[in-house]
RNA sequence: GGGCCACUAGCUCAGGCGGUAGAGCACCGGACUUUUAAUCCGGGUGUCGCGGGUUCGAGUCCCGCGUGGCUCACCA
């Protein structure tokens, strides 16, 4: 442009046809005319949806907006700027007669990218577009690097997760899935205040990392010499909480896990936990289903949503079946009424791997991964899981082997998981101490021992319901998100070189 | 960790059998006082992910590495 031009000579960046260079010889014209170009606070009276939504009564009003430069469209003594705000776009008419000849020319060293306020007059353009005819503005911030392209936005996957901040302000569905997964946590916190349960924070660090099979991040702290690690779950902390008295409690917070990343894996993730005193696993059943329900209908205004092509009704009451019916109709094996070497042959000649002394429970789980999980699209409530993979789960009274579980199963993935919490502590001693053998074994996701939970759960604790969700995955599931990754704004990523 | 695929201008992408690197947007210069993917005239701005090799010559073929994606394995 015609300032460009004048700076030609004065600027060894310009002549380097360096768009970086051009930008930062701009931020030196700004300063030499006496302009800091990253100015100071802007009062504004408006956002840009407010201008659009209340047209009618501000027309021909004086407002002032500011926000990022995302198009510029000069004709000569006039121009046309589209600046985005956090409410959306709106359209700035800039007029050389209404400017004055010191402005206008400011306004031609102005880029896609910066940020700008202005004051002006709201009117509606002869195309109809409601506008702000400028009389004044200021810089407010200097972008001296360019946006990525307008039209096919910021594609490149790897840059978008990296950079998430250009993601974010030139993919406008990024910034929408986001904004529904903070209501969605709203909403969560909604659901269980309403209901009398107290949001608590239990500890990140722990010395055990117990209360789900996962391996554990290794931290080490400097003033006591010891090896900590990050939580893989809130569980046993919550249920010393129900032992000291308190009935209704609820964290909802970052739980780490050290395994592979996928798209429904990320290190990293957010979980919520309920524990309800005096309550079961049906009643965990009816809090989940009327939980999802209402984050649904309260951020979406309906319970059914598609994900990736599917028709999801998350309305109440959700499929119960439990895990050996849905293992019977898909594999016809019955593995509840069958002898454990008939479960190992049966689970080999489906062609899954188990060793020679699998039980019948652990065949049953494995072939109900296998088989059935990944086909339950609808969501649906998966009840009495096996013993052997339920170590902090009530045992049926009716049968020994199965316990008061479920999972809720939906897209083909679990979104939750809940039981009637064991309280029994001699028997969560023996499932610790199977655990520590499973360990022994090789299994490092299996549960350390946690002498202090047993001696808590001896002080005695009430009957309890509790649930665990994957925040995350709801969020996907409530977004239309395929990937982990579109619901968490910075996910964890190898560092570049 | 295995398999497959991708990586070329700021962004989105094209580059047949190896022969001086291309488009659109963005950007730079010029024109234009209600445009809106503004338009018109002029300009290509590049470590072809990185490092080797083959070749007279490599974006292209070969080997290794890096990052990412999909998938399998893993993963309540």
């Amino acid at each position: 442009m015609k300032i460009m031009d004048e700076l030609g000579g004065q600027f060894e960046g310009a002549e380097l046809g360096n768009e970086l260079a051009h930008r930062k010889a701009k931020v030196e014209e700004w300063r030499s005319r006496g302009i800091d170009p990253y100015g100071s606070k802007f009062v504004r009276t408006h956002c840009a949806a407010e201008i659009v939504e209340d047209f009618s009564e501000l027309e021909g009003e004086e407002v002032s907006i500011a926000g990022r430069i995302m198009a510029l469209r000069g004709h000569g003594k006039a121009s046309f700027l589209d600046i985005v705000d956090a409410s959306g776009r709106i359209q700035l008419y800039a007029k050389h007669d209404a400017l004055g000849d010191e402005l206008y020319e400011l306004l031609g060293m102005m880029d896609i990218g910066d940020i700008i306020g202005v004051t002006g007059t709201v009117f509606r353009t002869r195309r109809g577009e409601i506008s702000v005819a400028i009389s004044s503005f200021r810089i407010l911030s200097k972008a001296l690097r360019p946006l990525p392209e307008k039209w096919h936005g910021l594609r490149d996957v790897d840059t978008r997760y990296r950079q998430r901040y250009l993601d974010l302000m030139v993919n406008p569905e990024v910034q929408r899935t986001f904004v529904l997964r903070t209501k969605i946590i709203s909403a969560i916190r909604e659901y269980l205040d309403s209901r009398g349960f107290l949001e608590v924070e239990t500890p990140c660090m722990h010395a055990i990392a117990g209360g789900a099979a996962a391996r554990p991040f290794i931290t080490h702290h400097n003033a006591l010499d010891m090896e900590l690690y990050l939580r893989i779950a809130t569980e046993l902390h919550l249920k010393r909480l129900i032992v000291g008295g308190f009935e209704k409690v609820y964290e909802l917070g970052r739980i780490f896990r050290n395994e592979g990343i996928s798209t429904k894996h990320n290190p990293e993730f957010t979980s919520i936990e309920v524990y309800e005193a005096y309550a079961d696993y049906y009643d965990m059943m009816d809090l989940t289903e009327g939980l999802v329900a209402y984050v649904a209908e309260t951020v979406l205004g309906t319970t059914e949503v598609e994900y990736q092509g599917d028709k999801i009704d998350f309305a109440p009451p959700w499929t119960r079946i439990t895990m050996a019916e849905a293992v019977l109709k898909e594999t016809g094996v019955d593995f509840l009424n069958i002898e454990q070497t008939e479960a190992v042959a049966a689970s080999r000649k489906l062609g899954l791997k188990v060793s020679d002394d699998a039980t019948c429970g652990f065949c049953m789980s494995e072939a109900y991964e296998e088989f059935v999980e990944s086909r339950l699209v609808q969501p649906t409530i998966v009840m009495d899981y096996p013993i052997e993979v339920s170590p902090l789960a009530k045992r049926r009274a009716d049968n020994p082997n199965l316990t008061y579980r479920f999972e809720v199963v939906c897209a083909g993935r679990e979104l939750a998981n809940a039981f009637t919490e064991l309280n029994d502590p001699e028997d969560q001693l023996q499932r610790f101490s199977a655990q520590v053998a499973q360990r022994e074994k090789g299994d490092d996701e299996a549960h350390m021992m946690d002498e202090d939970f047993v001696t808590a759960l001896e002080y005695g604790m009430p009957p309890t319901g509790g649930m665990g969700l994957g925040v995350d995955r709801l969020v996907m599931l409530l977004t239309d998100s395929p990937s982990i990754r579109d619901v968490i704004l910075f996910p964890l990523m190898r560092p570049k070189e």
